[in-house]
RNA sequence: GCGGAAGUGGUGAAAUGGCAAACACACCAGCCUUAGGAGCUGGCGCCCAAAAGGCUUGCGGGUUCAAGUCCCGCCUUCCGCACCA
């Protein structure tokens, strides 16, 4: 009985044993240099936030990739498999605050922690790449980034209102705002501030990240769609509306220009700045400036994608934040203070995220605006609807064709005026508001007649040549706003001089770094401000007296290029070598969560995008594949403190032991599907495993003692019945299980593949025990278990290698390939339907024709027994398939 | 409102248009035992006492010799976007 308990399934012993061995071994997850002759491939998990407690989703996701870099490395690639840390962000900041620890310390001992958790796990990381985004090795490259993006002025300056997350105390990009909340604290609402930040100007390649997506073909749909949502491309027209008090405003214009300089108006360049094509940013003030004739006192420029319905607007209509609209409150108080009320409800409705939900209402300013296609004179109001960040911040109102404009006009009674007419008459279509764009042009001038598309071309023809307006392209895209107002992330390499002022570090002063000394306090405002040692410094053009810029960027420019890093981690010279990055890009396949759909992955296609302009890389996108994998979740719900239904991978790993959860977590769903935690199933996994154990350690004397099966099945002797049997049972399994590794990744089915093989071969113990399997038979079957289970239980699988004899590590030994000659079934079953409802089986011979499987059809009993007295009217033969009897 | 994904046993799930429920969990019965979170054998969609048989992939239509799978309409859930002019 001693026998039983020494062939006990100890997880705990056999993964001490190789966490140990592998420690010792640092080269065995190592990627060769890029002069390898393999075929490369660049397998990459989106790196954690050290918390320093990995939590499910991390099992999951990291079991995933590791799955593929083993079953690669396997097949002889040039693996390229690394980890890192995104270790800046302001949990550090809060740790801090909370426990006295400086966030440098804190962060460091969690990254120790979770590269524990990452070994004990058995991830096969290869870590002299390790990328730490906290450390100035890293950090200065951002700061480096960030010089070259001023240069070509992709970094600007401006004053905005930003959103204030009063959690964080910082500034959170629009990509970080959830349903008016910050992302990190799902209940805190956002806040509107007025501050002057840095911004990438991301917009200047909105129209290239959006075509390029087309080429995307490895990434998810749904990831595509979201992006392309999110850039959000409108093709429409600007048309200037004439200001009544046409001749007052000429007289102000220059003054006026240029007093919005830097303000509000500021805004405006900013998201028409880019919004052409090819304008990649070397203009630091956008082309509208230019485009619009006359300034805001002259003239009212709206966007509309309909302009074939300009006879019909009735109103135009302004956004509460226009400066016209600040423009009439100025000598308007009663005007003023109506719109003040409508601004703060609508920062109301914003904070509560439902700005959509609101009701339209607005207010008449008492001023008119002329149409210049038909000098019509329409009132102007301020609506709650318009929205300043889109667009121009003014609309044309056409009420008989916008369903908003519609809602607005029935309740103020402003006139609503057809001018458009389906092409047929229908039932139904004189009612109003008529959305489509399927019709033609009445009462509408010289138009009168024509199609909505081609009235479209015409009016922006007339509008060009009247010089009162043009074609445009917007997008919903804004510009990146990266400073945030904390400690803990890359300061912005940029100094103040009282002479000079706005003044680059130079490349050779880099990196600028991060105090070390500084206490963090709940105090508003960049804590770096509070720092005399790092805010006066002397001006590198005149030597004089000069601060530096306080502000820290945003931690998503640290993800947006740390893959590249990985390749040439210890350059000290450059950010990478691009001879090494153009080996190993772009990533063959990135896994990661769907959350990052939009932030991270636009904001790392676009800073791909201005290192190829730079001319340091050769690829255009960073990622050929990409795979977003489910959530984990239990009892229908995500994992949350809160919910008081958090699964610890350590506890997980302390009970069933690594191999268990890393194989739960592949076969409870298909990758990319929500996953429902269950421990039972983890239990049940672990006892699948020490089934594993207990064949293979049981017949592994007679698999180590021989030599590999050599040719035909009749060689083995024996009983050849069986082993024949089972390896037609394990060449399907091999055929089934890399056919998956090609891109299905149903990892699901192939564990429950490798159950099936494992259950037949228990069957079988007897003739095992009994030696009627031939040696090299035994052999060829435990060994290719084994190596079907490498990728998914490295541990077990390495301990059974050794226990088999194998030469080498597990993860260099070849990955098992199919013989189809031996998986190839004898006889099959063939389901025989009559009228399509199934009736019974015939078993025929493997590659029998359809004349074979209709005779044996009609012989079978049950089908004669149903056919008798009737005729057969048609058979339907699919070979190897199936078998229909249409019969009357 | 727009866009996307999904809906199959008690549960997680499986099924190139061709035997629905593989594999596992839970449960039930039995065996074994130095009683373990162990092992082995068998059962397990629903209806019917059982067999025979019938029914079954959210609902309703359709295409097809044949539909969980394709098409149309609807319902529900989840995700993303949302007054975007």
């Amino acid at each position: 009985m001693a026998d039983e308990k020494e062939n006990r399934y100890d997880p705990a012993a056999i993964e001490q044993k190789w966490q140990e061995r592998w420690a010792a071994d640092p080269k065995l997850y190592a990627a060769e240099p890029a002069t390898s002759s393999k075929p490369k491939y660049y397998v990459l998990e989106m790196l954690p936030y050290p918390s320093g407690q990995l939590h499910m989703g991390h099992v999951r996701n990291y079991a995933i990739g590791d799955a593929l870099a083993r079953q690669m490395w396997m097949r002889g690639y040039n693996v390229l498999h690394p980890m890192g840390w995104d270790a800046f962000g302001l949990p550090a900041e809060n740790a801090a605050l909370k426990n006295h620890t400086p966030p440098r310390e804190w962060t460091l001992r969690n990254i120790a922690d979770m590269k524990r958790q990452f070994e004990r796990l058995g991830m096969g990381f290869d870590w002299a790449t390790e990328v730490t985004t906290c450390l100035p090795d890293y950090y200065r490259w951002n700061q480096w980034f960030f010089l070259r993006m001023y240069e070509r002025g992709l970094a600007y300056r401006k004053k905005s209102k930003v959103n204030w997350c009063p959690e964080c105390a910082t500034v959170l990009a629009n990509e970080q705002v959830i349903d008016g909340c910050c992302w990190r604290h799902e209940d805190t609402k956002v806040e509107q501030r007025d501050l002057v930040q840095w911004f990438f100007r991301i917009t200047a390649y909105a129209q290239e990240l959006l075509d390029d997506l087309d080429k995307l073909d490895g990434w998810p749909e749904k990831v595509r769609t979201m992006q392309r949502n999110w850039i959000g491309r409108s093709e429409g027209t600007e048309v200037d509306f004439f200001l009544e008090e046409i001749n007052q405003g000429i007289g102000n214009r220059e003054q006026g220009t240029e007093r919005q300089g830097s303000g509000i108006r500021d805004q405006g360049s900013e998201k028409q700045g880019t919004g052409e094509q090819g304008n990649k940013g070397a203009e630091k003030q956008g082309p509208r400036d230019q485009g619009t004739r006359g300034t805001a006192k002259t003239r009212i420029r709206v966007f509309t994608t309909r302009v074939d319905t300009i006879f019909g607007a009735t109103s135009v209509q302004l956004a509460p934040e226009h400066p016209l609209v600040t423009e009439f409150c100025a000598a308007d108080s009663a005007l003023k203070h109506q719109i003040d009320g409508l601004i703060e409800e609508q920062r109301k409705a914003r904070e509560a995220g439902d700005l959509g939900a609101i009701e339209k209402h607005g207010i008449p300013t008492g001023k008119f605006a002329i149409n210049p296609y038909n000098g019509q004179e329409v009132p102007i109001w301020v609506a709650n609807y318009v929205l300043m960040e889109y667009g121009t911040g003014a609309i044309m109102s056409v009420p008989a064709h916008d369903e908003r404009d519609f809602e607005f006009a029935n309740k103020y009674g402003i006139e609503i005026r057809r001018v458009i007419k389906p092409v047929e008459e229908f039932e139904g279509c004189e009612t109003l508001p008529f959305i489509s764009e399927d019709g033609v042009l009445v009462n509408s001038g010289e138009y009168d007649g024509m199609s909505c598309a081609e009235a479209q071309r015409r009016l922006q023809k007339a509008a060009e040549t009247g010089g009162f307006g043009e074609a445009k392209v917007i997008f919903r895209l804004k510009d990146w706003g990266v400073s945030r107002q904390r400690y803990w992330g890359t300061p912005i390499p940029m100094i103040n001089c009282e002479r000079d002022g706005l003044v680059a570090v130079p490349d050779d002063q880099l990196p600028v770094l991060l105090p070390e000394k500084i206490e963090i306090t709940q105090q508003g405002g960049s804590p770096l401000a509070r720092v005399p040692e790092f805010v006066n410094t002397t001006c590198p053009k005149c030597g004089g007296p000069a601060k530096r810029e306080t502000d820290t960027m945003d931690t998503f420019v640290d993800s947006s290029w740390y893959f590249y890093r990985y390749t040439d981690a210890k350059n000290a010279k450059a950010p990478f070598d691009p001879a090494i990055v153009k080996y190993w890009f772009p990533i063959d396949q990135y896994i990661g969560g769907v959350e990052h759909a939009i932030l991270h992955l636009i904001y790392s296609r676009f800073w791909t995008k201005v290192m190829y302009d730079l001319g340091l890389v050769k690829n255009d996108e960073p990622v050929q594949r990409l795979f977003t994998q489910g959530m984990v979740i239990k009892d229908g719900a995500k994992m949350s403190k809160s919910k008081g239904n958090v699964v610890s991978p350590d506890d997980m790993v302390a009970r069933y032991g690594a191999d268990s959860a890393r194989m739960y977590s592949l076969f409870a769903a298909p990758p990319d599907r929500d996953l429902d935690w269950q421990e039972d199933g983890v239990a049940g996994v672990s006892r699948f495993l020490g089934r594993v154990w207990r064949i293979v350690t049981r017949h592994s004397e007679m698999a180590r003692g021989g030599a590999p099966r050599s040719g035909a099945l009749d060689e083995t002797g024996g009983n050849t019945n069986k082993g024949t049997q089972l390896l037609r049972k394990l060449h399907q399994t091999i055929a089934k299980v890399s056919l998956d590794f090609e891109g299905r990744w149903h990892f699901n089915t192939d564990v429950a593949a490798i159950m099936e093989l494992v259950n037949e071969m228990q069957a079988a113990d007897a003739q095992f025990a009994a030696g009627e399997i031939p040696a090299p038979v035994v052999r060829e079957l435990l060994r290719s278990l084994v190596l079907l289970l490498a990728p998914f239980a490295p541990f077990l699988a390495a301990e059974l290698w050794e226990e088999l004899g194998g030469e080498g590590a597990v993860l260099r030994a070849s990955w098992p390939k199919s013989d189809p000659g031996l998986a190839k079934e004898d006889e099959i079953e063939i389901p025989v339907q009559i009228n399509g409802k199934l009736v019974t089986v015939v078993r025929v011979a493997a590659g029998a024709d359809s004349k074979a499987i209709e005779v044996a059809a009609l012989a079978n009993e049950k089908v004669r027994e149903r056919v008798a007295g009737k005729s057969v009217a048609k058979v339907i033969v699919v070979p190897g398939r199936a078998v229909n009897l249409v019969v009357k």
